[in-house]
DNA sequence: CTGAAAGCGCTTACAG
DNA sequence: CTGAAAGCGCTTACAG
């Protein structure tokens, strides 16, 4: 079932076939009809790989990102796929395994693959380095999210606009202590965070106590960092979170503790994952949407000189920052 | 760089560069260095279109979900992946906005792009048998999750026994009367799931009263179910919802209205997607990774005549089936 | 063991 | 407006 099937059914040459199909050049009405009723006595479908080959693009870009059940990237590649899909470009779509050697593997089959374009969010800032090199010398690169080269492209959100909005709310709750929790030396995203709410705490008089690092930002770590705070005796004010899933883990386990929130402490997360609306989370959004739409724009202009994209993040208050006894 | 380049600077033919390179053939050990060093030299990269027109197979394979966003998918997609990454078959993603007309056109482009087999995630029970009988003539077609052709490759979660092991863990908690919340008529598995717990309710002896239709299972529609039930006056015993998002919705409802849970009422989810246990939610879980491993394996093999896989879930006890008062 | 040649299914410059 | 031909970058049967 090729072309020259269709061709023979209709009476005409391959070339007109492809003529009328890609709609690149004029064909007498006649002979399009006749194409177009033999591509469908035939059922006839195109071979998209032989048009790639040919044109010397693939009409696909590939998507990396570091761990697909993080409830951050689906929502982005959803809104980015719909948005390339409307240019009729496809995605590729690989998961890194937050590992950096299964980071630079998918790197090279997206490349074997003639992506035309990547959207990469990187493993580890620096560790990741050598392998987007390689890549973004070849194509197109998107970095996103988190950062591993400067001179290239980069989509992320504005870590001072959200950390600003949440020391002012804290402050406004009351706060006058505060700690960051979930600092990541490999994730530049968490990096810049961490920076971002010391300088806020400064700029608005909130005092900070040493930020906690952690292995990984997830459930497990947000626990494991409540028990420090806890052991440490003296819990501040307020604990803001790297991210989402930290104060869920965080916030179970000073439940478990006997410290209540709201009540006994102020929590925030960051992302605005669905989950938080449902346990209550006072968290910054980042509209995901808007940044895999932003990506698929990108994407689709590539520029010469890097384009650093900031979104703006809104904070979103909720229960775990509302004062006992004031009407929320 | 082709492998022309490549043969030129190893003073070869371009098919003994590709003999080196895909192993399919003896070449003499003096050769095969000089292949190898002249890929090294020009950093050379095969062009996996090329060689998929040629082999006529892509080594890829498209992966089709109503909703990425929906927790249950990433999982399996990513478990399938890394699982498929192991046979150098990479993965196609795309996305059905749960639109039976969009599910239509990606299953066009997947197969346009020749992927070797579909694995699809209906988003209609009914609407979507066409497209998806229509692809199934072409390349294997595994269905994940929900049914919409009865003679193809299946692969879903075993609902009776989930339901049989949520209404004994019902009924051990003390509840009398149940009701099942979120069927949707056109998802197979929550049709199936709905009939399995009147099944298991007639068994057990729980009282079950009628089942509360939704027109998309997800937190707004359980949030809209707990009012319905609110409203009616007397609450049963046990809420049974057909998965975790309806049961959040359902809960910060009933929290809203004063109901108490663990207290009140029991109420159980199904998926065990990562928020449960930060809510601390009953469920079922459903081996994600075993589905997306089992769904590789079933694209592996190809077979001539349907199978039907059944995983059997696990109840996973938490606070919303609690009975206070008694030590959990 | 190795090379020249054909061919996978398209598309487009070229000549008419 | 249309067809024959070349070519995208591979791979493999064929002949040696």
């Amino acid at each position: 079932m090729t072309m020259k099937d269709v061709a023979l059914e209709a009476g005409v040459s391959a070339a007109t076939v492809s003529r009328v199909l890609t709609g690149h050049a004029k064909v007498a009405p006649e002979k399009r009809e006749a194409v177009e009723r033999a591509c469908r006595k035939l059922g006839y479908q195109p071979d998209g790989l032989a048009a790639a080959l040919r044109n010397r693009s693939s009409q696909s870009i590939g998507i990396l990102v570091p761990d697909i059940e993080n409830p951050i990237f689906p929502a982005v590649i959803r809104a980015a796929e719909h948005e390339l899909a409307r240019a009729a470009v496809d995605v590729l779509l690989c998961d890194a395994d937050n590992d950096v050697e299964v980071e630079a593997r998918r790197l090279e089959t997206l490349l074997r693959r003639r992506v035309d374009a990547l959207l990469v969010c990187p493993v580890h800032v620096r560790d990741s380095a050598p392998a987007l090199r390689a890549a973004a010398g070849k194509v197109p690169l998107i970095q996103l999210d988190r950062r591993a080269l400067d001179d290239v492209d980069f989509i992320g959100v504005d870590p001072v606009s959200g950390m600003t909005q949440v020391v002012t709310h804290l402050r406004a709750a009351g706060a006058h202590t505060a700690v960051f929790v979930g600092r990541h030396g490999g994730m530049s995203s968490l990096v810049e965070r961490a920076r971002a709410f010391e300088d806020a705490c400064a700029l608005h008089g909130l005092r900070d106590r040493p930020t906690l690092e952690v292995p990984f930002p997830d459930g497990a770590s947000g626990r494991a960092c409540a028990r420090d705070l806890l052991a440490r005796g003296d819990l501040p004010d307020a604990i803001v979170c790297a991210n989402d899933e930290l104060a869920f883990g965080l916030l179970a386990e000073l439940r478990a503790a006997g410290v209540r929130c709201p009540g006994d402490v102020l929590v925030t997360g960051h992302d605005d994952i669905r989950a938080a609306e449902y346990l209550g989370l006072t968290t910054v959004n980042q509209s995901l949407q808007d940044k895999g739409r932003e990506a698929a724009r990108l994407l689709r202009q590539p520029s010469g000189s890097p384009r650093h994209v900031r979104l703006t993040p809104v904070l979103v208050p909720r229960a775990t920052t509302e004062v006992l006894g004031s009407p929320s």
